[in-house]
DNA sequence: TTGACTTATGACCATATAGTCATTATAATA
DNA sequence: TATTATAATGACTATATGGTCATAAGTCAA
């Protein structure tokens, strides 16, 4: 049982500010060299502290590990819901749903990366943790799966049976269309966060919401 | 640079089964425990030989790694091109193209893990690897790109700018709708291979080739 | 200032495992 | 069969790293 959750004395500014200082120096870490190459020492001295001193506010290294991926995909999961609910139509909603990811992902490169580009980190975690790292997937494609159930019974999308599936399906085109434009473009799309920016990831959203609506044809 | 490509002696069947018996055993294990538990150790003890012996047949762990991945991707890629060659009309190749690596997917768990569901295996690979895999990768979305671009020629398909986008985002959905498939279905998918096996695998391609060509309206 | 309590430290331990190499077993050849 | 060449072995080394704990530093109330 970890610190953060159980100790009541959690909100602490002084403990808090170590925890957050200890995630802020995992996160950076992963960002640079991604979870393979995260140890506990490292993380320990770029925040400038020693080693045995995070175990006093983390369990172990898995608990650092998926606090890090927590808060990554929480930040996320509540910026497109609220973008999203300020929507009325499903159309909107999707498009809305695509752009705002396709920002964060492209705002957030160690998010983009450890759960997105690696899916890799799953295997760094423990079972529980792979556990609760399928659980918040699951709750974005249920998400996802009731603006598809909402154009459904309004007669826009045509009657689908298993709409969670097709919820993975678009969370999978989001996933593979960063990937492709990162590998594509030698980081470019992070490079320059300037000019014309918000215009193209538009034009990405366009595209993947293009495919997922009326596919090829 | 390993004795499998550069000794002259490789045709030597005692050789090349040796060097079979330890790839089937390395595969064997991932099936089993995954890319994340696999040891020289156990590959040597599992294919009934000593870990030194290994070494005279593979450089080092990477090396056997990569084999393994290259094997049963060459193995995929055969079987998925020969099939959708005897097919004229572009979208016969991408349904049969979707059915065969399903089909492959359903009888490979082993490549079907590291390959597909764990994308895992990237990051146990060196550097030079990690681009052969990426290669293969590439390889088989510039087949598709190709089919795509029958078709668009043809005018069955709309104009495609980046072809070869649309084939990651086919391949992307290959593979999520295996991963959902086995996730929600508890390896049933494995278990029973027997009565109207493909027949279901079928509708699944079918799904697929429909959400590509059609999307959801 | 003192002593009790809290927090931090980093040397150390335990473990896992890739890769080596002196030794031994086996096969080939004369 | 004796000699040499080749193949196989597995104990051993080197290294990496997660986690511990005796010790030290810091804090604060009396």
């Amino acid at each position: 049982m970890s610190i953060i959750k159980d100790d009541p004395l959690k909100d602490d500014p002084a403990k808090k500010s170590r925890i957050d200082s200890i995630l802020q120096s995992a996160r950076k870490l992963v960002e640079e060299a991604g979870f393979s190459n995260l140890t506990m020492d490292t993380i320990a001295r770029n925040a400038g502290i020693a080693k045995g001193t995070v175990y006093l506010y983390f369990k172990d290294k898995n608990e650092v590990l998926e606090k890090v991926l927590e808060t990554g995909f929480e930040r996320m999961f509540e910026r497109v819901s609220r973008n999203v609910e300020k929507e009325i139509e499903p159309e909107d909603k999707l498009k809305t749903l695509i752009y705002t990811n396709l920002m964060y992902i492209k705002e957030n490169k160690y998010f983009f990366r450890t759960v997105f580009l690696d899916e890799v980190n799953v295997i760094f975690l423990r079972k529980k943790s792979q556990e609760s790292f399928n659980r918040r997937r699951q709750r974005y494609a249920e998400f996802i799966s009731k603006i598809i159930k909402q154009g459904s019974d309004a007669g826009k999308f045509k009657k689908i049976n298993d709409q969670l599936k097709l919820s993975y399906f678009l969370i999978s085109l989001i996933k593979t269309s960063a990937i492709y434009n990162f590998l594509n473009h030698k980081g470019g799309l992070f490079a320059d966060m300037a000019a014309g920016y918000e215009e193209r990831i538009k034009e990405e959203a366009y595209e993947i919401f293009d495919m997922f609506m009326n596919g090829i044809t």
